[in-house]
DNA sequence: ACCTGAACACCGTTCAAGT
DNA sequence: ACCTGAACACCGTTCAAGT
């Protein structure tokens, strides 16, 4: 699936489709959305579907990408504006934020976050998301304002949890993840 | 359901195998157990088991409700042993111990945390957990050893993200678990 | 009053046939 | 090389018929 560009018309036609239409069906239904649903949306047969993202996960990552790698990109730029300990902060807010946003995404991070297995996501979401967090505890590390016994996956499993209660109050779950973030913060503080 | 003593002998056997085999079913196959073999392997129509349970939520917390009352009799008994702080963070060790012993506890505790809905589960599994965790709470308020501003319901969404979290890790969740409660009661504490 | 299991609906997945 | 959609498998849920 690396090379698109060397695709039939028709068939990137199709996975361009299959993509826009999987993304604002994820967003609708979440995670489990119907994937015979999202191909009728898309004009296409099932079988197509199948043949481009052979498994859910692989269109679920597929369909969020770029709005993963974004994500992934602002750690950088974070990192040149605050303090190593606000930055790690700052970025973790936002990708919580993101999380609660896109129903998928929250999906998404938990591949990322059950310990990549060897062959796994080799090259997809999760690395770069790990890439970026890793990033940022090290140098929070090194600035003295993170514990050092305190591993970046842990990090992105505990904004998971902090995600998932946040998620299931009634009303605002963006108060909560603040709040909540801001209390683990409290206890990983150096 | 509340009169189980007026059934016919072999409704009340039914119920009874159902809920021996549903227990086993969920702590092997997690909460989306197979209903159609639920009912196959107690040995009825599956008609009988919507008879009995008619949602699956019903089926789990019935299948629990013993696991669950016995956990939060723990509280009071702790609250006798330990000052305040120690017997909130004692009880929700075990509260998280247990979640992550029997897989079906944890979607039981998604519901109790779920701002109880007013219908929702009068008098299920919800009240009494919830019940447990605001005495600990409002224990450890006033011994001024936990945080003014954290609502008892709070501290549960933070276990079952907690939790949560733990479970993606490859070997030993239960270390996992111990690490983040006492990181989060870092944060909570006054 | 309660049980049974066939019947229906729905969804995921595969694959033979088509272009 | 890619697409289609019928076919199969599986599961949840209901309900008419039975005791």
């Amino acid at each position: 699936m690396a090379q698109v560009r060397r695709m039939r018309a028709d068939a990137r036609r199709n996975r361009e489709r299959l993509l826009v239409v999987a993304g604002q069906a994820f967003a609708e239904h979440g995670e489990s959305a119907s994937l015979e649903d999202i191909a009728k949306r898309a004009g296409v047969g099932v079988g197509t579907l199948y043949r481009h993202f052979p498994t859910r996960r692989a269109l679920l990552e597929a369909a969020y990408l770029e709005r993963i790698e974004s994500i992934a990109a602002r750690a950088d730029v974070i990192a040149g504006e605050l303090a190593p300990g606000e930055a790690l902060v700052a970025w973790l807010d936002e990708l919580a934020a993101g999380m609660l946003r896109v129903r998928g995404l929250r999906a998404l991070l938990d591949t990322a976050v059950t310990d990549g297995g060897p062959a796994a996501d080799r090259a997809s979401c999760g690395d770069c998301v790990r890439g970026a967090v890793t990033r940022l505890v090290r140098a929070a590390q090194d600035a003295g304002t993170l514990r050092r016994d305190v591993e970046p996956i842990e990090v992105l499993r505990l904004v998971h949890g902090v995600v998932t209660a946040a998620e299931s109050t009634r009303g605002e779950p963006g108060t909560s993840v603040r709040r909540y973030l801001s209390l683990v913060w409290h206890g990983l503080r150096a």
